[in-house]
DNA sequence: CCGGGCTGTTACAAACCGTCACAGTTTCGC
DNA sequence: GCGAAACTGTGACGGTTTGTAACAGCCCGG
């Protein structure tokens, strides 16, 4: 249904295992004693404001993690796949809500418990610093994208990241989209409405077609990444990039 | 001139040392046998995509970080302050760019090193880790900001914070804003006739006063944070927050 | 002291996206 | 299997923000 991989999300609600998918001493490993707990969708693991007492391991399922103003406006801050980890923070209180998407299945740790063990284990630790590094990234890419993107972009950005991460090297991904337009849009600062009109558009233009009713297929990945607006190219690195930076930006 | 407190950015870009300032072993004290370096305004520290090969220390100064996407639109994702660490994070080369907003003296450290020491030193992981949380903590915020604040909401936010952090606690704080107004546009994700535009208006309605040319004084702390659109009541933890959560969004 | 360049401000028209309204479809509960 | 509720898609309209432009103020050097 869903796969093992991870997509952008932040928070202390953390990514991939990258690194070290099969190593003796994991992140994961930590967690394999807890029992399993389920919670069916639209279910809240913990809210805003919470007493912070656990960390837990996504293991099944998909949730999102947000915050609401006082008036009742939200932001989805994230989406968090099996094998993420959710509540990795030093604050007193959590800071957001975490629902499930989906019927979700988590592992329970105490919190000090798991501070206890990454500062006992100099296996652990790099482990959790590279995904909290990630998360920094994912961060970094979503405030690009709520930032300066338009709303095409933002669509086709998310959509992009998910197909990557499902679709793997695949021509012609099937794309999951689990959550519903509301949650897309409250995750990409945008209006249900645009958000559905943006996707008829990409469906009119070839980009995407409809699969089933949470599922998409990636008819031209290319397309995808041009209108997301990023230079994917993958040689943004290293010695040209300087000097390209400098030319747009002399000051 | 500019304050030793830090405000919210992000990046491995790190912000204030809040639990230890004069502890024997600080993140600080790591750096304190690097010779000092200056950079002029408008001067890059690095270049999205060099090689990520030093931490920095920011002295003194304000600095700015971003990324451009490939037409040319900048986004500002965090400001660094006297304190603040640049350039943490696994990754080979640095995700963002990094320029002096005013004169900027820095303290550099080997990236490699800096691990090494972190890895060694059961005092300083805990800082590191606890400034990742509260640049992680920022970034959420300033997601929740570009996601669904109006133009006036941000520019509020902005000049909350900062006036938070230089003024202390003081009622009508005197707030220095270094950067221009296309920086803050850039953060703030806005253009900089909307940011021209919205402090006039807060300045017409009496809650902030222009002070120097890079300077303000806010008249009315209160009426910013309500402007600000936050529910800056302080007793949103614990109990209450649940419930209130869930009569908002029942699901 | 004066002039050029940059930053900041204001005005106006236009574009994008949000708001409102409604219809079609799926899902869920009974 | 049925009905109600939730979710989705589409259109018309309006508002906030943008973009363009012109102008004023400040800093700099000549």
């Amino acid at each position: 249904m869903i796969s093992q991989a991870t997509m952008s999300q932040q928070h202390g609600a953390v990514r991939r295992f990258a690194t070290a998918p099969s190593q003796a001493v994991s992140l994961r490993s930590l967690f394999g004693g807890q029992p399993l707990e389920t919670f069916e969708t639209g279910m809240a693991i913990f809210w805003e404001g919470d007493d912070a007492r656990h960390v837990f391991e996504v293991v099944e399922g998909v949730l999102r993690v947000f915050r609401i103003l006082s008036d009742g406006r939200r932001v989805i801050t994230g989406f968090l796949y099996p094998g993420d980890l959710l509540g990795v923070s030093l604050k007193d209180h959590y800071l957001y809500t975490a629902e499930a998407v989906t019927r979700t299945k988590l592992r329970r740790y105490e919190h000090g418990r798991f501070q206890d063990e990454i500062n006992r284990s100099p296996e652990l630790r790099p482990q959790l610093f590279a995904c909290l590094c990630d998360e920094m990234a994912a961060a970094q890419d979503q405030m690009v994208l709520l930032a300066r993107k338009s709303a095409e972009e933002r669509v086709a950005s998310f959509l992009l990241v998910i197909a990557r991460r499902l679709g793997g090297e695949q021509k012609h991904p099937v794309v999951e989209i689990p959550m519903t337009r509301l949650d897309m849009a409250d995750y990409l600062g945008l209006t249900i409405e645009t958000v559905s009109r943006t996707m008829t558009r990409l469906t009119n233009c070839g980009v995407i077609a409809p699969s089933s009713r949470h599922a998409i297929v990636v008819r031209r990945l290319g397309q995808l990444a041009v209108l997301a607006g990023e230079a994917d190219d993958g040689d943004n690195h290293a010695a040209g990039a300087g000097a390209i930076q400098q030319a747009v930006w002399p000051n």
